[in-house]
DNA sequence: ATTATCTATAGATCTATAGATAATGC
DNA sequence: ATTATCTATAGATCTATAGATAATGC
């Protein structure tokens, strides 16, 4: 029955993944320990040699969450150097990224359940949503303006908001004028941010 | 035991504004129907008389939540008239109403939450949504122009996107950064919408 | 000898139902 | 006679633990 160390770490990483996709799914309250060992091709007794809690598990599967997320971030930003943010905002707010509850952004499935959660689980969103800010600032400029932030903040504010109410909507007009009107406004703020770019490289000049 | 049939829609009603808190704070999951009625005065008996099931109660709870969370928006609309669209987004994006899940927006509190529920409670929040367009629109101008409902709807998805986020921060800065980049956000898309109107005058005249 | 996983179970809680009770409404 | 609420309970599920088992690691 005991397998090797190194199995035992795979079957541990095997079992974040799967929370990682099931919370995100279902909640962390929408599924039970049984169900998500038995997803990792476990039974639930080997559950608390590998974690302290579910708690604890929320908080690993989380933090894999957003990492794999924010992986696909860097990646569509290194591949469209001409434009990155217009590549993210493209991703986030395509249909496919609405739809795919399982694999899409941790923070619109779990954002407002991670609110109501432990400190820790909290602490692990706050961590990736950073992370966020920064990817999104490099992908708006080289440059480093206070204002900068602040425009990151909104970008990613109305992404969030955007998928999650694509998400509610059966009239499918709606759902899909929620990501057009959201790709919209990241390209208005993204003009203001070349904007004021180009006024500072001509004040230097 | 028996009480009158008034005593009994009073009890239903009670039990409804009971549940629209209760579910706002801990999520649909978060909290059973033993707790429910006991919060509302009563035992849990007394609820499949009342509702058909708890998802029947989900769908009551949520209803009354965007109902009365529209009538605030209402509210603040008329008492500022010089500025209908800025008073929503004061009231939407203060520290208190981030801070008041119970009481707070249900997009926000239960959006993520109700996109995984049964087509009931989805069609409610899609009512709720569909509502809140409107009236964003009609603080935004009295003209109906088709990018009006698109600015609406960017608007919106900021703003329940930038109280998610705020409420999974910590560090206190960046919650307040959240909520004033979104305000700021409203204000821009503001002014282009009162240039457009500015601009159909010139045009008219 | 140690230990990762298994089966089994404790004890709590969940939704939903059954039958008793006592007050209403006819 | 009807019925809103009560107590009690069924049956499922939840998190967490206990002890058995069998393979690893020393």
């Amino acid at each position: 029955m005991r397998v090797s160390r190194t199995q035992a770490a795979e079957n541990r990483q095997s079992v974040i993944n799967v929370a990682s996709r099931l919370f995100r799914e279902r909640g962390f309250d929408g599924i039970g320990l049984k169900d998500l060992m038995k997803s990792a091709g476990l039974t639930q007794g080997a559950f608390y040699k590998q974690f302290e809690s579910k708690e604890d598990l929320a908080v690993q599967a989380s933090e894999r969450a957003l990492d794999s997320a924010s992986r696909r971030w860097s990646d569509a930003m290194i591949a469209s150097p001409e434009d990155p943010l217009g590549a993210i905002a493209a991703i986030f707010l395509s249909t496919e990224h609405r739809d795919e509850t399982m694999d899409g952004c941790p923070i619109v499935a779990l954002g407002a359940d991670a609110a109501r959660q432990g400190s820790d689980v909290k602490a692990s969103f706050e961590a990736g949503i950073k992370d966020r800010l920064v990817v999104l600032q490099r992908a708006m400029a080289e440059t480093d303006d206070k204002r900068l932030k602040s425009r990151a903040m909104a970008i990613l504010s109305t992404m969030v908001g955007a998928v999650t109410l694509s998400r509610l909507m059966n009239d499918t007009d709606l759902a899909q004028g929620f990501l057009d009107a959201a790709a919209e406004q990241v390209r208005a703020i993204q003009a203001q941010a070349a904007a004021l770019k180009r006024q500072k490289k001509n004040v230097n000049s």
